[in-house]
DNA sequence: TAATAATAGTTTATTTTGCTAACTATTTAT
DNA sequence: ATAAATAGTTAGCAAAATAAACTATTATTA
């Protein structure tokens, strides 16, 4: 069984992890609707301060899909886009109270789900698997930045 | 940077592997037509002889979809349906002369971009990761089927 | 064994996405 | 001063996911 796995694309593979825990999640966060706008919620939070172009960038979301995404979290008054002063291109996207509240809350759902989701595995495999992550995320940049070079 | 992504849905988090892996390798497969099916026919070339259902419930591809990608390849001439004398609802697919031919050299293909990902990873950490992939849906799994019977 | 459930696969229709291209406004580079 | 680049937006199309209803066949059970 598990010799399929090693030779089926590793997208597919770490698709069947997404799948799941994305409908998991979508169940748990749907009264706040935002099942598709969670992760910006955190990102912004963390960040305290950020541009459309910062979250996508950091979560690889296109900036068509920002805007619709961030609108939608406009409408539900969770965030607010302020013109940037020194930069009057630049959205900068902060939080509101009802979003500050929200993000308390979902941030408790996501960690319990991630913890959830990382039961039997130990610290170290927990942190290793992270670490894979970022490790094949980055030798995936490199791929595509080079294939661009060549074109 | 590595602070926000524990805090972000790790289905988020695995679909920045998802999303980069797939494009490139659908940029590969192009030409043989089959960018969304090649896992599929990775499992019909390891298991001989299985159902659309059997492929379906391995990958996490639900029935509707299977019909769709599997009339692809059928009109690829990649894999044939075969009605089961033994269980006459069930489709037995296996792979033609002509896909098992493809399907030896997309196997190639997806080994090498595989490898390529997990460039910068000991073997040990390799094979930890695949035992996080693994425990980890395991884990969605167990939650999925607990919610369904309390429901 | 007749009626009922369940299963494998299919079709159709609806909705939801994801992408592309073209656009404004603004800033940066030459 | 002009051209190029960047942030964000809009509109529209094509691909995708999802649900509902259906056929054919097999399994269950009263």
């Amino acid at each position: 069984m598990e010799k399929i796995y090693k030779k089926i694309p590793l997208s597919r593979l770490c698709f069947m992890v997404v799948k799941p825990y994305f409908d998991i999640l979508s169940d748990k966060l749907k009264s706040y609707g935002i099942e598709k706008t969670s992760s910006i919620l955190v990102v912004i939070a963390c960040k305290k301060q950020c541009t459309q172009q910062d979250i996508g960038t950091l979560l690889n979301i296109d900036k068509v899909t920002m805007v619709k995404l961030i609108d939608l979290l406009v409408r539900k008054n969770y965030i607010k886009k302020m013109q940037n002063p020194k930069d009057r291109r630049e959205n900068l996207i902060v939080l509101t109270k009802k979003g500050r509240e929200v993000h308390q809350k979902i941030e408790q759902d996501i960690d319990a789900l991630n913890n959830n989701s990382f039961k039997r595995l130990s610290k170290k495999e927990k942190e290793n698997f992270y670490q894979a992550i970022f490790k094949i995320e980055n030798n995936l940049k490199n791929i595509i930045t080079s294939q661009k070079q060549t074109k």
